[in-house]
DNA sequence: ATTAATCTTGACCGTTCGGTCAGGTTTATT
DNA sequence: AATAAACCTGACCGAACGGTCAAGATTAAT
């Protein structure tokens, strides 16, 4: 039983606009008219959609955690905490480069407290990282890499990697109001990796 | 030719309710009505001494501009690159613990595209930067450190450090709804440190 | 003591926002 | 062809917002 097309294309071009909206102006920030405006529909058609503000947001920060948690799924690949940490590290700066403005909503929706994925954190983000701590808590214990808080390593990863997306306006205006290149994005993403893995003692 | 005192309490009383708003809300999210019952005052005396709400918010984000440069001569008070550099990452985290909500507001402020503070970004910060880029660089042509991107490594400091601040909700809901203790973050500040000496050949 | 300057505040104003709704149009079903 | 279901939208509404203002209270200057 499958939607009606139209209602999956509408669907599709709220949320894709809505991603904008709320990337560039926050929640608060964001209105209903502007997606609609950036959507090409009638304000009160995206009511029909979605029936408040708050629920277009809440759908678009679903999407956004689905993709992370795909994007996460790449630590697993491997079974040596070099190729796993690279593969991990990588994935998530391409992540950035490819879709900053949902770094961003999510970035801002943790700025504020995170009021309406409290839960998500809480309940699958915790789940995930326990059992990421553990594999890394075996190589340590394996001497692969050596003794740490396996937690302050993945804030670090975490940390670096969405940088690139959330503070692009200060990156592009310390590098003469010039996005980075894909030649410095590449360079970046070779130096994050590198730095990450010789600091925790994996390389050299 | 000092001001009054009751300007000088009335004008800082207002200052910190509104970065604790402004924190907590951002600036769309923030009301000057908030911001008036945080501060015990009538909505109409904070026109009195700041015209506009944007005019406020400026004030705000000068204060949290100048505490970072005050931090950022750390950098400078040691000619090695180890003490340079841990003393500078430790003052960051220092920050980022005791002024968790000034930096909210920056990073606010950036992932919404710096468009109050895209002069002071492009002139100071640039500038305090390109210095900071020379200083790394004579240290890898004297052979130091090993060979890397100096403004690289800084996005990594600037975005470890900052993130335990404006992430710290996020690190709340992963360490069971407790925000870091003392000791907890006396950790991360050493891993921190660590790990990013030791990935730029600094250490070891 | 008088005047001037500064400070205080309740009431008010125009605008913008999220959201509603009735009535019409299009699409799907039989 | 007829009916039902889904879709569309201009016009509207109440609430909340930033900001104003006039009139009074307090403080400073002479």
């Amino acid at each position: 039983m499958r939607k009606n097309q139209i209602r999956i294309n509408n669907e599709r071009r709220i949320l894709a606009a809505a991603v904008k909206i709320f990337a560039g102006n926050g929640y608060q920030g964001a209105t209903m008219m502007k997606i609609a405006e950036e959507a090409g529909l009638p304000k009160a058609n995206l009511h029909y959609y979605f029936q408040t503000k708050e629920q277009l947001y809440r759908q678009v920060l679903d999407g956004i955690f689905n993709d992370w948690l795909a994007a996460a799924n790449t630590f697993d690949e491997c079974e040596e905490p070099v190729e796993a940490l690279r593969g991990y590290i990588e994935t998530k700066m391409d992540l950035s480069r490819k879709r900053p403005l949902e770094s961003r909503i999510w970035a801002e929706e943790i700025l504020r407290g995170a009021p309406l994925i409290q839960d998500q954190l809480e309940q699958t983000l915790a789940a995930w990282l326990d059992t990421r701590v553990k594999r890394i808590t075996d190589w340590i214990n394996k001497g692969t890499i050596q003794a740490m808080n396996p937690r302050i390593l993945m804030y670090m990863i975490w940390a670096v990697t969405q940088h690139f997306a959330d503070f692009e306006s200060q990156i592009r205006a310390l590098n003469q109001q010039q996005n980075l290149s894909d030649e410095q994005f590449a360079e970046a993403k070779t130096q994050v990796v590198q730095t990450i893995l010789k600091g925790i003692g994996a390389l050299d």
